[in-house]
DNA sequence: TATGAATGAGGGTTCATTCAT
DNA sequence: TATGAATGAACCCTCATTCAT
């Protein structure tokens, strides 16, 4: 359990079987919520998807906040490990584009309902006191991250330098964001033409040479 | 009392106090589910917020669905009397574009917490068999308004034929409907730059010429 | 009910049936604590007392801090308009103790239950955050109150002046507060006795005149 | 393991190791008593601050029940251990009187923690059937120990007749166990002081030829 | 001996709704 | 029309205890 403190210092490295069960609930958390929506996941569902009972999910996890960051938490590191390799391999501007969209999306496709269940629990989940589970300072340093690269392109010129990078990535960004509740209404969605025709439309807003846009065109 | 249950057939028109009571009501809710969430906007806090009490919600509306139900029905009124007029009287493709993104904006920042509390309901309300209170039907007919215009103007030449409109669209309306969120933690965000922005961007993403752009790029 | 706000800035006098029905919970909350002790005192047992559900309860009292409140402040004011009179019509410092004595333990006997009650909640109840649910200060105001009486007594030369007014006024109150929990176990106490007694006691003790006691008996 | 179970008829020595544990138990469950008050002592909290697993109480003790049993008949017999040869020293009755307040005085502040745990223990814990955890019986043997040695010097003269040691002795024991409480708001009080103070008083109500006190004051 | 895991009853509270007035 | 009162289900969580290891 997590409370129970180890009499000695140590991490308190989880036992084998505890590692198992905290999986298996987080999943049903998952799909749980995923598929009800976090107004609706209380711990008694869960428990019932998991085929546990609420004591066991509160034993450890220590109530259900914990369990909502640890959800949260998982799936922000999984991102990264997925996303990370896949941008730095890619040297261009258009390239790393291209890489940031499709491997969002595959990364969206591959883990959906995890991906939703945190959209959820970032919309919704509070503590007692008010504040929001998910924090959301983790999502603007992605989208921070995604404004630098866009500005360093804009230095090297290979991408139209009269375009606010911060507006443009969370432009990219909330296009891609729509997806996980797209998915949701139209599970047959093409994910990989769609990760290509928002590519294409992206990197169309971003090259160089547009005579008619700009400034110019609302004086 | 509620409409339906007027033996006659008649439209059930209200007498002016009950209106003024149910905009009361709709406006506290408003302000409720804007500031702390659907999740935590009980009827009770509703209520409070209106000067009333619970019984006087329900006895106006029936129930928190119906209430939760004109909230919605009520923005999706406003929102194409604002947006229509201003659609209409735009000639080119341009124009449109430009002119639906920027009054999309302005309406939101008319509107914002109602904005904010449909945008709530959206994606939490759900009645007691955990069917969504949002009527998603609408916002997908905006969106497939949003299409054809796109899909027009491909037509007549001005924007380049290459581009999925659905998914134009959908791009567009994603980097809108994240404009809520963004300005519920940034207050001062500038909307009128964000929206010329916003136009600049699409109107590049949009626009005829760009050699290095479309299927060619992925064989 | 106490959280739904009235419209008008009104003082929210209660309604006749609510004082009734808060009237009925008192009293059966009053009766669960003195018979179990508080920590068995839950909001279901009480409620099974008085007839009704927890719902009940919670709608009239906010929560059971609230109730519990409620039960001190109402001993307290109860306590003060039983003595204040007797005290004051007392012009003698023999007839002030024994008035504050037997007035004490008259209050103890009529209002047994609620005095238990009481004790038990200062002795154990506390909110969420650990701190008591009795106010103490008041009490130490009914020790101050006594030991200024008894310092009043001493200037005038009917007490004798080498005892500590603050340690008389504790063990006096010391053996008024052990009758509550005496008198539980031993329902057949004869108070009128017990008090005289008493008076007797701290009126040998408060006398002038002993040669014996005082500081010179531990050099 | 629990004492009774062992299947033959010995006193079941522990094991060193056993009484180790048992003791680093009990004292961990004083200091969170006296802390955190009997209702918030669970057996989590108390594990916690020994360092061990709620396992290892029930395990060592067979339950909570039983660990506060303990707790109760350690004090019990420290304290006997501790007032018995003080007592038996003193020949007079004054001198008697005074060794008993100020022996005891002394015990309270050198067990200060494990007094206030007994308190708490007194007055709040019940085992699932309702009854006390506390054997109120050898407290009372207390008080008739006092009783009887307050009587015996009314025999001898030493102390006057006319009162009634029942409920001298009662007075006494409420003033002394008054303290433990007062302490817990004052960690200052001067123990010393309180105690000759305390032996001054009663010496006062206990010596023989007050004239005005007694059955003649209220015919 | 000792532990981690699990259990199930019961804790206080929130909530939408019903109903008599 | 409107209100106060009541209801009952569901909520998250705490707790002492049991059990296999």
């Amino acid at each position: 359990m997590r409370s129970e403190s180890k009499p000695d210092g140590k991490k308190a490295e989880r036992s084998f079987i505890e590692t198992a069960r905290r999986g298996q609930i987080m999943a049903a958390a998952i799909d749980t919520i995923a598929e009800v929506g976090y107004g609706q996941a209380s711990l008694a569902r869960i428990a019932e998807t998991a085929g546990t009972s609420k004591g066991v999910i509160i034993y450890h996890f220590g109530g259900k906040d914990e369990l909502v960051r640890e959800l949260v938490a998982e799936l922000s590191a999984k991102g990264r490990a997925y996303m990370g390799p896949r941008l730095e391999a890619e040297p261009t501007g258009a390239g790393m584009l291209r890489s940031y969209i499709e491997s969002n999306l595959s990364f969206i496709r591959e883990n959906h309902n995890h991906v939703v269940a945190v959209v959820q629990i970032a919309l919704n989940a509070r503590s007692a006191d008010g504040s929001s589970l998910y924090d959301f300072s983790i999502r603007e340093a992605g989208v921070a991250a995604l404004r630098q690269l866009l500005a360093h392109f804009q230095g090297t010129g290979e991408f139209r330098a009269d375009f606010d990078p911060d507006i443009m990535a969370m432009a990219i960004r909330a296009a891609l964001d729509a997806v996980p509740g797209r998915l949701a209404r139209d599970p047959d969605l093409d994910i990989g033409r769609y990760g290509r025709e928002l590519a294409d439309l992206f990197q169309a807003a971003t090259r160089p040479g547009g005579s008619n846009a700009g400034p110019a065109s609302h004086p």
